[in-house]
DNA sequence: GTGGTCTAGACCACT
DNA sequence: GTGGTCTAGACCACG
């Protein structure tokens, strides 16, 4: 498993650790029943402590994206993919309307928040 | 002034208050060159310490929002509206990217990201 | 005599008052021995306090370029243009003083802040 | 790392310590991502409390000269030299423009304050 | 009265 | 352990 943690990163370790599992699973680098390293030898191998680990694998189990068996280990839940799509998109749901919200209270109408999500929407392309 | 912070938001007070300010300036309703509360003042009607109010105010400042004179007070930052809302705009941009960046690392394309936008944007008409 | 004090200006009200008295001084609007307005009829007219005036006068006497006769008033010293010309530049070569202090304490060698003190010299012409 | 704070400098604590970081970080004593010593550990050296140091160190991060993470701590941010040396120069500018303005409300002349200007620096060699 | 600086505590999230 | 936020005091310069 490939992962990256980033001192710069204004995230805290265990929300990146947590967002690249996350990915993987959504982009199907990793299956569904694929066993996931150890919380101690991904510590050792990302060189972060336990905890940091020990918190993301958690709250993964929570948001349902893993399942752990006691004394066996932490493994990918085998989801369909059409589930985890609904997933993904509710999360983003979330995010827009919280950016819908924002806008509101800077005082943009909707439309005036369209035409710069257009714009900048143009110019990633 | 009517400002009202929870303690139940997860921001913190100075965020809120900063927050609360800054869209009373944006939409009009405080005006250049009106005084606001002295610190001490508004720290006893919404019942906080000083320094967070302090602290809101003096990040307002360094956002070019107000200007605080030792011994005279604080005031409005007198702003030409056009300015005021190239500001406004700037901010919506750096969360808008954000947005994309998320929609992006959860493998959505930018036309699924488009589709969810026009949905939720639809949905609050 | 004229004077305007800005609140918005950043220098604390008796040091906006304190410098307009002074370069008048200087460029000989006002000249030896005229009396200047009493310190309460000074801070009725520029709508500040009698402390703020009070301060102002006190410093220009003690830089010599005021003298106070109790009773009857406030005087410009008579002083030779000569000596004049002295404490203005005596007073330059302080700040530049201080420039080439700082300019040495960022790691800029003599000629760096020559070179940038030129090409703002000539952005000014 | 080498501080010294005194209590006679008419400038406040903090801006005392952040001027010393800043300094060593632009002649290359700290090097990019060097760990600071902790608010903690460095207030207790230098013998202030921990909120000066922690301004020093909140001001230095939005001055975009370190970074810090909760939990992590502060380090020096990594800067190409060149963006570096941009940084001084424009402060050094604004002192310059500060110091042609004075010049001018005493009266001088550009070329007088070159000459002046000139003066000194040839005393300083 | 105003803001500017500073101290000596405290609780919280993160590692 | 780290930094982030917050409180309740204090003294100073300015008006």
């Amino acid at each position: 498993m490939w992962i990256h943690l980033s001192n710069e990163s204004k995230d805290p370790l265990y929300k990146q650790l947590k967002d690249q599992i996350k990915q993987q699973i959504i982009d199907g680098t990793l299956e569904g029943d694929t066993e996931l390293p150890s919380i101690r030898t991904l510590a050792k191998n990302i060189q972060t402590s336990v905890i940091t680990v020990k918190r993301a694998y958690s709250e993964l189990e929570q948001e349902e994206f893993l399942y752990t068996r006691a004394g066996r280990g932490t493994f990918v839940k085998a989801t369909e993919k059409r589930i985890l799509q609904q997933k993904v998109e509710k999360q983003f749901e979330t995010e827009v309307d919280r950016l819908f919200q924002l806008g509101a209270s800077l005082g943009l109408s909707i439309e005036e928040m369209m035409t710069i999500i257009q714009r900048l929407k143009e110019e990633r392309k």
